[in-house]
DNA sequence: CTTGAAAAGGCATTCGC
DNA sequence: GCGAATGCCTTTTCAAG
């Protein structure tokens, strides 16, 4: 994993696409070397599929952290959520009914990071407390279709 | 979206790739029918880029629950994870370090279906409570690189 | 709406440098 | 690591059912 690779997966995630073409136009990297890149990230196991999934393991994101923020702010729930959403790290905001105000999801590639991150929530204007857990394992899917049957999706999705 | 639809849907969350090909060998649906069906899906917002994600809202999966599972199981936790996440519905189970032993996020179609999930938690030998939170807005980034800037990705993931 | 065939375009692989 | 050339697969289009 070098700086290439990096540059090579965040241009994935930015623009949504494993087109080399515009790889190429956004990285500037030949595209003869993009595909031997990609080829050699897939044998490395940290990239999946067709859709490029990254394995976040393999890639030194492993550390799972939800976090409860309580908070008071000024002005809708969606504006303070997007400024959860922006501090880095933070893959899920959940708005949530019930006591806790919001719950988010963070990766993180290691405790110190973790540290940052907590201190940076405690930082933003409106939140009040949070609190933090560790996650030992985590188990996400990439597709909530994948969860659920073929006759249960045909119950519930047709519609007619 | 009818019952074609839902079938490529289903066929591209499984076989884990957007190829005309291999949907067209899973679902028995014409390539250029496959073409024109992809077409329209990405016209209607269900379905948004080259990676085919798809938009829970529009497809009719717009509920999302976080339920935390307290659990006095048998056997790894890996084993137990895994009977949660078979529950239809579950996208994300997380197996924590503190009080709650597992949280779980899943995505439902409407109320009744939070019911059922409830239910089927409920039934599963090991389990002893559960405290579930509805969602009222959710941000999931589809890629944790996303969330990063280059510059912090660089600092963290480049070896040497 | 569906489909098969044909044409156009983009992608993967290989090779010489 | 790079650029050019090759063959392959995908995408688009179109006319017909």
């Amino acid at each position: 994993m070098d700086d290439r690779d990096v540059r090579l997966l965040k241009a994935i995630a930015e623009l949504e696409t494993g087109s080399p073409e515009r790889l190429h136009e956004a990285t500037g990297i030949p595209i003869s070397t993009i595909h031997y890149r990609l080829n050699n990230l897939r044998e490395g196991g940290v990239i999946e599929n067709d859709r490029y999934d990254v394995d976040l393991e393999e890639l030194g994101l492993g550390v799972t952290v939800i976090v409860e923020v309580h908070a008071d702010y000024q002005g809708s729930y969606e504006r303070f959520a997007d400024r959860l959403r922006s501090v880095e790290g933070v893959t899920n905001v959940y708005f949530t009914m019930g006591e806790t105000d919001f719950i988010v999801i963070a990766r993180l590639s290691g405790s110190d990071m973790v540290e940052r991150l907590i201190a940076e929530f405690e930082e933003l204007e409106g939140v009040d407390r949070t609190d933090s857990t560790f996650v030992i394992s985590a188990v996400e899917e990439r597709d909530a279709l994948q969860s659920y049957s073929l006759e249960t999706l045909l119950e519930e999705l047709v519609d007619e």
